[in-house]
DNA sequence: GCCAACGTTGGC
DNA sequence: GCCAACGTTGGC
């Protein structure tokens, strides 16, 4: 199968691409919107995701992450201490999944929305698009060299 | 802080 | 199953 290549947000005041390159991977839990629960599964080893930047001063992609385990229950959905706890949710049914992601690379410089909706090549992204909230999203090998080849030169 | 654009919930 | 009310996301 080819390789996919999404996109996934993230506030930076609660994990930031720097955060990622110290810890070189985490778990990708508390997604709680079934469009983004159903792409996260449709994620595989190897993939590879634009990491972005959302509800900051310059919203932006800042570097790139590497998908490196297939999606699990999300363990934050069973603990009633947890943000994320879902009452709904069961061992034996879960409702939410989370996949574990590496860091990869740091943007040289980030891409900020502003820039990528002005870009002809990329205003057909889901993310340049009105209204677009989802937290993880798909995104054409197109759309993602074009970026990364942006955000990797000065 | 505002508000558009969704998504979710619950009464009927 | 409809839809109004409410909650959330996220750019600006």
């Amino acid at each position: 199968m080819a390789k996919n290549y999404w996109l996934i947000k993230s506030e930076p005041t609660s994990y930031s691409i720097d955060d990622l390159a110290k810890d070189k991977k985490t778990d990708w839990t508390g997604i709680r919107n079934y469009q983004a629960r159903n792409y996260m599964k449709a994620m595989k080893a190897g993939d590879e995701a634009l990491f972005y930047h959302s509800s900051c001063a310059v919203p932006a992609v800042t570097g790139l992450a590497k998908i490196i385990a297939l999606a699990v229950p999300d363990p934050t959905q069973f603990n009633s201490k947890d943000y994320h706890y879902d009452p709904k949710a069961t061992k034996t049914k879960p409702i939410w999944c989370s996949v574990a992601v590496s860091f990869a690379k740091k943007f040289k410089k980030p891409l900020s929305l502003v820039e990528i909706k002005a870009v002809p090549a990329l205003e057909t992204m889901l993310l340049a698009q009105k209204g677009s909230r989802l937290s993880i999203m798909p995104v054409s090998k197109q759309h993602f060299d074009e970026i990364v080849k942006r955000g990797m030169s000065k």
